[in-house]
DNA sequence: CGCAGTCTTGAGACAGATCAACTCACGTGG
DNA sequence: CCACGTGAGTTGATCTGTCTCAAGACTGCG
């Protein structure tokens, strides 16, 4: 094991280096940097341990993962019998399973070339339960969020990049806030799809072929629904010829701008600006 | 008005030094800064113009506005008849009134101190028209974001400042978006009122007194609720003794910690970690 | 091939939206 | 200073979309 991880390690690294702003792929800091980062692989339902001292950055080099946060629930002790606290692998963490119990928030979906921040644990009671789980195999290079910007300090531009990263995050999750404010929910399966079309093959008119790396499950929880209308909306959207499925997870849209209609938004305008 | 606008820019740029972080509040960089600043008053119902071109960063140095976010309507002209485009004022923009037409989603309330990136119209047909909107009269700093970065970029302790900004923001988003997604009425008002408590009174249990400012359709449009039911939460909660009001704009919280719990959080541990 | 878990489909219940009066706070002008 | 009017807020009755609970069907794994 250790010689595969050794190998992906080294790819994981590289895709890093190539996500780097122009020209920074070969600098003195993206060197430094990648001496600075773990290397982690999260099997599909693995979760990236969660951290109570430090916020980390992490790059996600191969795979797709949710950013979930888990509603504190009300009643009992989080903790399962017998599992210690300070856990003994500093980072991987056992799956917690899609399938489980209380509340949980999918707060975004993130695939191979993002950055994430992912917030440490707050100690304010008012405070979710942030995770990010693997929905595939995944390669990830994580940062301390802290370390990585004293690095950074040291070069605008990287430090800028993160900041323009973290802005269309913030961007992403307000975008997000509209629709589960005041969309239903077929507008919102439609939006979903238009924009896992926009982010998984770069199609934003005409038809497309997308693979959902998601369970039903999992498009639920990160727009306000339960399964059981998200089932039935795909169906609908099926009847209206609008998709067409195959198995669990292949969805072809038919027509991304009518979607983007049924989404709840104008009519795209041709050339528009 | 020439002076009176003079003298409040400097208070306000004199509350911006203040902000800045540890140490910077004289340095050159500020300098730099307010120099390239500009100087904005609103009045209570103003909206900051919308720029196609920059996104903005903004410091508020007084008063309370809200970010909102217009859904495009599917039908029709968004433009009234009449009204040019290019407007003569670069910044100042009229009055759209809080009681206007379609949907609109309040993303987020910011009060004097805070730093809010206003990102530019996108051209996208699926982004919505993003506005800063005053609930009070309040004075603004305003910066291109990409002039106040390059400037920034020699001073890596202020571009920090303001990632740790924006970090913040999609912190208070990404929460926001959990109870959109998954929590009752009475639980979101309810959660409303306490983040209010500790935003404009810095209190996290115990008795307080707020003066919310903004209107009750203002907090239906950021918890994704109507007036109706809003009003109607304030009632059951005045019913069951957790708050009481007095006019329209003064709420006494009476106890947070039970608010806390009825917005769905567990107790707060006195001494947590 | 069969099992386990995911997905689909149906019937009924309920929270919140909608529509419609009504009341009250607050700023205005006499 | 108080009467007045407007728009914000409250309250009530009804309606609808989504959740809930409960089977059933399919996928994809061992």
């Amino acid at each position: 094991m250790a010689e595969r991880s050794a190998s992906s390690r080294q790819l994981s690294i590289e895709a890093f280096r190539a996500a780097l702003p122009a020209g920074r792929a070969r600098s003195a800091i993206a060197d430094e940097l990648c001496a600075l980062s773990l290397h982690q692989h999260l099997a599909k339902g693995d979760a990236l341990a969660c951290d109570h001292r430090d916020d980390r950055l992490v790059f996600m080099a191969s795979g797709a993962a949710k950013l979930v946060a888990y509603l504190p629930a009300p009643a009992p002790v989080p903790a399962p019998a017998g599992a210690p606290p300070a856990s003994p692998a500093p980072l991987a963490s056992a799956a917690i399973g899609a399938g489980s119990n209380g509340a949980m928030q999918v707060l975004a979906f993130h695939f191979a070339g993002d950055i994430i921040s992912v917030l440490r644990q707050g100690t304010r009671a008012t405070e979710g339960d942030f995770r990010l789980i693997a929905l595939d195999d995944c390669e990830l290079v994580v940062f301390s969020t802290d370390a990585f910007l004293d690095l950074a300090q040291s070069d605008p531009i990287v430090l800028r990049w993160v900041l323009a990263g973290s802005l269309q995050a913030l961007h992403r999750s307000r975008t997000r806030m509209m629709q589960l404010g005041h969309k239903s929910a077929r507008q919102r399966i439609a939006d979903f799809l238009v924009s896992m079309a926009e982010r998984l093959s770069d199609s934003t008119s005409g038809a497309c072929r997308l693979i959902l790396p998601m369970s039903r499950r999992d498009i639920g929880d990160s727009l306000g629904l339960t399964i059981e209308t998200v089932s039935r909306q795909f169906t609908e959207l099926r009847d209206a010829g609008l998709i067409e499925t195959k198995g669990r997870s292949l969805v072809k849209l038919m027509d991304i701008s009518a979607l983007a209609q049924a989404a709840g938004y104008p009519q795209l305008q041709p050339a528009l600006r």
